[in-house]
DNA sequence: CAGTGAGCGAGCTTCCGCTTGACTT
């Protein structure tokens, strides 16, 4: 007989309370939500007021048998599962799932752990509140609605397999209409000029002053019209303003702005933030990963304001509370925050450390002084001309929490440092020395990137900290969008130059719109996105889940019954989801570009069965060509989809054999005689190709299959060294070598029996979507480098 | 590292939010 069992969500919290509780108390993990509604069909009544449907989810089945089976014999079961909604509804599932008794369940709730805080829980039990729990069973019901009743929609009018919901569909939408805002957007040309001075000698080695002209010059004329002027002008200081500035802390970290600050300070992907981050809550080094609050409780705030008095010194210590501002934040963590304060780096691999370092500087910054600082303007005359030079420069009196922790941001310049500047007073002459004028271009609104993306999506209130991560995946499995970094295009740009008592214009080349991990959307995103748009109006809408939290957090507090909430939502919405099924057409995107201006024959683009294709004209004479991965429907041009057409083109013969060229999913390539090519990146292009370069590229590609193949047997079988090291081939399905083998000396025989064996465990040789395909491989990639 | 195609049938796909291990081509 076990006295008491307490249950909580995460096993690594079980083990920490559990040393707090001792022996009477058996503190067991839930995993999480225990029961959901039913995985297939809608797992919702429409007919009897929304009842849903529950049943345990599959894998956690042996959690709740063994969690059963405590249960009967304990005295008392505390179900201390989160304090906000989802907390509380599994709080429910467990009572329902698991036959508590009311008489001997007790729900308690605590936010800090720690042995007064989990001990006071204790002593003050509560009932499960329903409200709280019906709140959430209407969140979770309206989500299935959404996504089960949109979703096959998708799959009549558009293609088969795809989705949308209350998440992923908004976020989707964001980042078509930035790219239709960058489609839009008109660049404009300006030039840019800058000065450097030097302060006049006052016995000393003199000082230079860089400084700008706030103003922009439109055209090349006027531009050279005053660096003409410049030349004999004289500069003076006209006005010198010092003010003192102070900057504050930035808050601990949330899942949010932990994923943002990874993303820029360390490049991590955001699932990848939440995998390192994961291990090191579980190796105890941090508090947990999915919060949304940024309170510190009182015990870390001692122990921060301990570390910082000790090592830095009194003066670099303001203890603060902050305030969590973001909508429909549930506040049942804290901050994301070092487990002890005074460990300043933590064992593990490279990036382990880096994130942790991360973190433990955040958090004490955010208890840390102020910066002090001096922010200098001094404005240089120019005579006989009304614009003027500007330098700005900045003094830290002060450092304080800059000392420990500097906040990034997704516009900042690498070249905009604040530097010091001389002393300087009003009419003091300054001696130029050289002025630049600069061609350059605006820039369009920036690209989302994942961090920036889930940036957005927490300010709208749409996601959760446990989501933010899992949604971002989702809408790149879907292809809607993908993460790219694309080369941007170089261009010839001028400056002019005066130094000394000369103008002279450089011609220079410089790379514009790199774009490193962006999210750029795919043709299937944004035709999804314009057919949700034009059918679902209300649930695209981006206050559509600002709107539902009201209206749950009234069923929270008992104002509203959820059944009615779901009511009014589905009304409305069935008869449009009906409406849409009969009247809306199939939609391919359908665009007709013009006709080939060789045989006139109609050309136009539309999503196929593999994705967005070119078609010039129709039965027998019909062709096909894919889109490149960069371009889109939307935008492509006649001219462009020609030169997709022109492929494959075939160079000449090699071998008795004829060589062609075209462009497939991974880029240009030649084919020969069952071989395939890649063209080289940079040196050779489709268009022009000569028969000698692809006949090189064939024997190149001839000698690296060679390489890789370690041996070759009579049946077809081979050992090939590929990425994960050396495995068997035999009749397209792939054997994994035990690595008690050498693969450079497995004998005929050894081999065919590795083969029968392997027979289970082999990947089947089924028909499977390419890209779905090339989507799967690639995610288990990326989790075998994470776990390694 | 590997991959370079383009609907016959039948049946499948799908949501959001809690939480961790499985997976080894």
């Amino acid at each position: 007989m076990i006295e008491n069992l307490v249950i909580v969500e995460s096993p690594a919290k079980a083990r920490t309370i559990e040393r707090f509780l001792g022996k009477n108390y058996s503190v067991k993990s839930s995993f999480g939500h225990i029961r959901d509604l039913k995985k297939k069909d809608l797992g919702v009544d429409v007919e009897h007021d929304f009842q849903p449907q529950y049943e345990v989810t599959a894998d956690k089945k042996t959690v709740v048998k063994e969690l059963k089976q405590l249960a009967k014999e304990s005295k008392t079961v505390w179900l201390a599962s989160d304090e906000d909604r989802e907390g509380e509804a599994i709080a429910w599932h467990l009572f329902e799932t698991l036959e508590l008794k009311p008489d001997s369940t007790r729900r308690i709730v605590f936010h800090e752990i720690t042995k007064e805080a989990i001990m006071h829980a204790i002593e003050h039990p509560r009932s499960i509140d329903q409200h709280l729990v019906d709140a959430q069973q209407a969140r979770r019901v309206l989500d299935r609605l959404v996504g089960f009743k949109i979703s096959p929609v998708l799959w009549k009018k558009i293609k088969s397999a795809l989705s949308a919901g209350r998440v992923q569909s908004v976020a989707v939408r964001l980042i078509v209409e930035r790219e239709r805002e960058i489609n839009r957007f008109e660049e404009q040309k300006y030039y840019k000029v800058s000065g450097l001075f030097l302060a006049s000698d006052d016995g000393e080695a003199p000082s230079a002053v860089k400084a700008e002209l706030p103003e922009r010059f439109q055209s090349r004329e006027e531009t050279v019209q005053f660096l003409e002027h410049c030349k004999d002008a004289s500069f003076t200081v006209s006005n010198v303003e010092t003010k003192p500035a102070t900057r504050k802390p930035a808050p601990p970290f949330t899942t949010s702005t932990l994923q943002q600050e990874a993303s820029r300070k360390l490049g991590f992907a955001v699932s990848q933030t939440m995998g390192i981050a994961q291990k090191l809550y579980e190796n105890g080094h941090i508090t947990y990963m999915r919060t949304d609050s940024v309170n510190l409780s009182q015990l870390a705030i001692n122990s921060a304001k301990k570390v910082i008095t000790e090592t830095l010194g009194k003066e670099y210590l303001h203890t603060r509370q902050y305030a969590t501002q973001s909508k429909g934040a549930q506040e049942a963590h804290e901050a994301i925050r070092p487990t002890y304060m005074d460990k300043e780096s933590i064992p593990g691999d490279a990036k382990e450390q880096q994130l942790y370092s991360m973190i433990y500087k955040r958090t004490l910054a955010s208890q840390m002084a102020d910066a002090k600082l001096e922010r200098t303007v001094v404005t240089i005359a120019i005579s006989g001309h009304p614009r003027a030079f500007v330098a700005t420069g900045e003094v830290i009196l002060f450092d304080g929490f800059l000392k420990m922790y500097r906040e990034s941001f997704d516009d900042e310049k690498e070249d905009e440092h604040m530097e010091m500047l001389p002393a300087l007073r009003a009419g003091d002459r300054l001696q130029r020395k050289q002025i630049e004028a600069l061609e350059q271009y605006t820039a369009h609104p920036p690209r989302y990137t994942e961090a920036s993306l889930v940036k957005k999506l927490e300010t709208l209130g749409i996601g959760r900290p446990s989501t933010y991560a899992p949604t971002i995946t989702t809408i790149q499995n879907r292809n809607y969008v993908s993460k790219e970094s694309r080369p941007g295009k170089e261009r010839e740009i001028e400056q002019f130059v005066l130094a000394g008592n000369q103008v002279t214009r450089k011609p220079l080349v410089r790379h514009f719109g790199t774009e490193k991990r962006k999210l750029f959307p795919s043709d299937v995103g944004m035709l999804v996105t314009d057919f949700l748009c034009e059918h679902f109006t209300n649930i695209m809408d981006y206050n559509f889940t600002a709107k539902a939290e009201e209206a749950l957090d009234n069923i929270a507090e008992g104002q509203l019954q959820w059944q009615s909430m779901i009511r009014d939502f589905y009304a409305p919405f069935h008869a449009n989801v009906e409406k849409t099924m009969k009247e809306s057409e199939r939609n391919t995107g359908e665009r007709v570009l013009g006709n080939d201006p060789a045989t006139g024959a109609a050309i136009s683009v539309r999503i196929g069965r593999f994705g967005p294709i070119v078609q010039v004209g129709e039965g027998e004479q019909v062709r096909y060509a894919s889109l490149r991965k960069e371009q889109l429907m939307e935008t492509i041009t006649l001219e462009e989809a020609l030169d997709l057409l022109k492929f494959p083109r075939t160079l000449g013969e090699y071998e008795g054999k004829p060589i062609t060229v075209a462009i497939g999913r991974f880029g240009p390539y030649v084919k020969h005689d069952q071989l395939y090519a890649n063209l080289k990146k940079g040196v050779d292009d489709p268009a022009t190709i000569s028969l000698d370069d692809a006949i090189a590229r064939v024997k190149e590609k001839r000698e690296s299959e060679n390489n890789r193949k370690i041996r070759e047997f009579e049946n077809g079988a081979c050992i090939l060294n590929g990425r994960f090291g050396p495995y068997i081939t035999f009749e397209k399905s792939n054997y994994k070598i035990p690595k008690t083998q050498d693969a450079t000396l497995l004998t005929f025989e050894e081999t065919m029996e590795i083969i029968e064996k392997g027979g289970d465990a082999k990947t089947k040789p089924v028909k499977v979507d390419a890209k779905k395909e090339a989507a799967t491989t690639k995610t288990t990639r990326r989790k075998m480098t994470k776990t390694k």
